[in-house]
DNA sequence: CTGTTAGCGCTTTCAT
DNA sequence: ATGAAAGCGCTAACAG
């Protein structure tokens, strides 16, 4: 190996990075640097005597491999871009919860993407974000411009849809029924005796949140099958929130004071049904009955406990992110459809 | 333009990678590729005529820069890596949300990455992050192993850490004192003419959350300096949760039946032990007064509504990525410190 | 099992 | 204002 000379030329560095490269681990275990990256990618490749040799080296210096030179030589970075509509839908956090801390078990890391539920920010931003490399990318939902759908395929790589379920998909898809879900409530509703339901929601009238308009057509056909007026539906446009669903459960009481029942798109807006009973001194059902669809935690301590039906969401991350491993390590996934399912959680709210 | 001749050598090329590059868009504008990077990125030292032509071409081609590869050449992939201890907890995910938000907009994206409250592997995801060159990181609180600190002086990049406050940080620092926040309900209860105070948290024994750990000791200085007993401490180990506010809360009363009022070391404690007392039937403040720390809306809907000390958690979020990209863009800040501040929100429960 | 060679796609440096 | 050449740090491809 060439001592270098005093005054050799400078390999240009970036400033102030001095970091440590698979050469100087090379050089120092007298090895080719190939050898240093098939010992560390690769070991099973490299004798038992180099690669220690190698690990010694690695440990000494320090070295931590620069991944963007990985990526750029093999293409594929670790990275998973995973592209949510909204940050402040815990929802949608659970689910990145449950993704990042299946990749992160395996290496990869989660670069964050939202689009304000906009399907043109959505193009803009997986252009941005295949800018990266990334491994695989996870998106939100089904529906997509026609660009972003061609670019994906086209693209090759693992691709996973959450949150919905449908018989087309890009790559993969894991998610639930929505409609299922809302005829799910409903049912419960009609069971329980309730004839006057209202459905309430929040920005479903836009392509916004199309999936809690999915929920509610679901709900609407087993009203309509039942011979129960099913045209109750009352919305707001913005995000869902405790004080959307005060005011939702205020503003339907004073339209149809007969109401006998309320369904709600999700438990937040649900959970402020509940508290702005309690607050009014409204018995919940008897008064008026209460349902919602999530099955956060706070529903369980609430009086009443509110009756929701149930997503596992972080379940839902785990799966998609799983279902992308599979298929990153070569083992092609037996369903690359995933109904990850729901489950009515009957309490006294109903 | 050359054409290339049939036969001519393939590119190495990745598998279904065949994305339009940088060359390709300056074989359609005719010029070298150089110029092209250079009307990306300066498009001020480019003549109009060949911006012109270049973005047309990009226009045309449906160019897409490959970061990984800039990165690699410039050093820097406007990625920013953002390592919070985790990702159950509320507050770290509208921290992270306003960062994101903040980030997006002017081109960077956020690499996310847990700890677990582990200040080692913290250590090994910090490892892990900066071979993706980042442009900067953000880190959670002031504490880290010794090998980080000195890894991120050395690298010479911005450093935001956030949640808590100190004289010394790497580089930025943007938090709230939590010694105050704990002190200043510990006075408002003081105030109100409690006595018999009690602090209830989790994970305050182990160095798992110390900065609940330093509100309690603010909490405790006040009770100390105004001579009552400041010892009264109730603390599980599991992450905080309306259960575990719950079950506190239970405890706390059984333990000491002449309480007066529970310092919870969050919202989501003090709701769950709201949430408990109105189950029981409990007066909220007359029997036993509750205060809370983080401002969650939550609070605002319980009957009584929470009195809390709010931190603006978002905005710290969008402090910490302004603070970011005035050091990325060569705009050195006026205040490598910024102390985001709190409010004591006194509502009914108090 | 190990090494040599040639890039990945971009930006830096240095000419012009 | 524009271009040619070199190389960022790593790995694929092809030897041996």
């Amino acid at each position: 190996m060439a001592i270098d000379k005093a005054g050799v030329r400078e390999r240009r560095r970036h400033r102030g990075d001095n970091r440590v490269t698979i050469e100087d681990v090379a050089r120092q275990a007298g090895v080719a640097p190939i050898t240093v990256s098939r010992a560390l990618n690769t070991p099973e490749r490299v004798s038992a005597r180099l690669r220690e040799r190698i690990d010694q080296a690695v440990e000494t210096l320090g070295y931590v491999p620069n991944l963007i030179a990985g990526g750029l030589a093999s293409a594929g970075t670790r990275v998973i871009p995973v592209v949510v509509p909204s940050l402040s839908i815990l929802t949608f956090i659970e689910v990145i919860h449950g993704i990042q801390q299946t990749l992160e078990g395996a290496g990869y890391q989660v670069l964050l993407g939202s689009t304000d539920f906009d399907l043109d920010r959505e193009a803009a931003l997986l252009d941005s974000v295949l800018g990266y490399s990334p491994s695989g990318v996870i998106m939100t939902g089904l529906r997509h411009r026609e660009s972003t759908v061609r670019r994906l395929k086209a693209w090759g790589r693992p691709v996973v849809e959450i949150m919905e379920l449908g018989e087309s998909c890009i790559d993969m898809n894991v998610g639930i029924d929505n409609a299922g879900v809302g005829a799910c409530m409903a049912r419960h509703l009609l069971e329980r005796g309730y004839r006057r339901i209202a459905f309430l929601g929040t920005g479903m009238g836009m392509a916004r949140d199309y999936r809690a308009r999915e929920r509610y057509e679901g709900h609407r056909e087993v009203l309509a099958a039942a011979g129960v007026e099913s045209e109750l539906l009352f919305q707001h446009d913005e995000p869902s929130s405790y004080e959307v669903g005060r005011q939702l459960f205020l503003e339907a009481l004073e339209a149809r004071p007969d109401l006998e029942a309320m369904h709600f798109a999700n438990d937040n807006l649900a959970t402020g049904a509940i508290l702005a009973a309690n607050r009014r001194g409204m018995r919940v059902p008897e008064d008026i009955a209460i349902g919602g669809y999530l099955g956060l935690s706070l529903g369980e301590h609430l009086t009443p406990r509110l009756t929701t039906v149930t997503v596992p969401r972080f379940e839902m991350g785990v799966e998609a992110a799983k279902l992308l491993l599979a298929r990153l390590e070569g083992r092609l996934p037996a369903l690359p459809r995933v109904d990850i399912g729901y489950e009515l959680t009957v309490r006294e709210s109903t």
